[in-house]
DNA sequence: AACATTGCCAACCGCTGTAGT
DNA sequence: TACTACAGCGGTTGGCAATGT
């Protein structure tokens, strides 16, 4: 993960995801869906390239998302889905419901790759993949740091390079695993997103008396509230701007939001 | 107390498959 | 058929907290 704030050579921001960031994507998803992830920072208001948008929103700020720790019975399905599926994370997230492709991958490098090796080869001094990743981490960094604090010499610098052992792993038949689209059973991102497939807010929520309040917000905020999704700070309320399918601005509940999303948005 | 190592996991990168033209 | 754009996948990275020395 590359968490330093920064911004890439195209002005997009890289790195952890801001709160005020998760609430522009979040209310701009739940509302018009995801009809185009290339486009959908554009119209968010988010300066993210449309990749890290649809990551973001798959992996932590999708609805209906099971955080926290594994059950033994969440282990077992895994290990026995990896047996038979291999790498195939989509497939196997497939049948782990409110899981991530990206949790599980990670589950299982940290925890479920190790107690595994464990039973197959008990008896023989262990060294887990991952600590081996971190030693390799280690490498990586020390060599870092030394190329940042050595003299910018093209020489010296060739020498160094010439002489690291490669800590990458051989690259391995990825596509052969590809898994086909029909796997992808998560997959929320297509043009033909109807309103029925959005999580769309329950407009039936009460909203009378609202629009004072945000009439005053924009004349605080000035121009950027109309052309930004905006979540008010003194209610489960949220306002969007006009989406490229409508051209009315509309206010919503967030009520109908599941704990995670809540957390993150009040 | 200071430094080194390890574990976790969010996020990025590069590649592939698919759909549209 | 060839090309392009896009979504999605799996591998990898690296920041940070916890733990060890």
């Amino acid at each position: 993960m590359v968490r330093t704030p920064c911004c890439d050579k195209s002005g997009l921001r890289k790195g952890t995801w801001t709160p005020e960031e998760d609430r522009k994507l979040t209310a701009y998803v739940t509302r018009y869906g995801c009809w185009n992830w290339r486009q959908l920072p554009k119209f968010a208001g988010l300066s993210r390239c449309g990749k890290s948008c649809r990551l973001r929103w798959m992996n932590y700020l999708r609805p209906n998302l099971k955080r926290g720790n594994y059950t033994k019975e969440e282990d077992e399905l895994i290990i026995k889905l990896h047996e038979s599926l291999g790498n195939r994370w989509s497939a196997i997230a497939a049948h782990l419901p409110g899981r991530t492709d990206n949790e599980i991958k990670n589950h299982w490098h940290t925890t479920l790759n190790k107690s595994t090796k464990q039973e197959s080869r008990s008896g023989e001094p262990k060294r887990s993949s991952k600590s081996r990743s971190n030693r390799e981490k280690n490498i990586r960094k020390r060599r870092k740091e030394e190329q940042e604090n050595a003299p910018a010499n093209p020489v010296t610098q060739e020498i160094l390079e010439s002489s690291q052992i490669s800590s990458q792993p051989s690259p391995s038949p990825s596509s052969s695993l590809s898994s086909p689209s029909s796997d992808h059973q998560l997959s929320s991102s297509n043009s033909t997103t109807t309103t029925s497939d959005i999580h769309a807010p329950d407009s039936s929520n009460s909203l009378a008396g609202f629009s004072d309040i945000i009439a005053e917000l924009a004349a605080e905020s000035g121009g950027t509230f109309w052309t930004e999704p905006f979540v008010t700070d003194y209610c489960n309320i949220a306002y969007y701007p006009p989406s490229p399918f409508t051209s009315e601005a509309l206010l919503c509940s967030y009520d109908y939001y599941d704990d995670n999303v809540n957390t993150l948005l009040w």
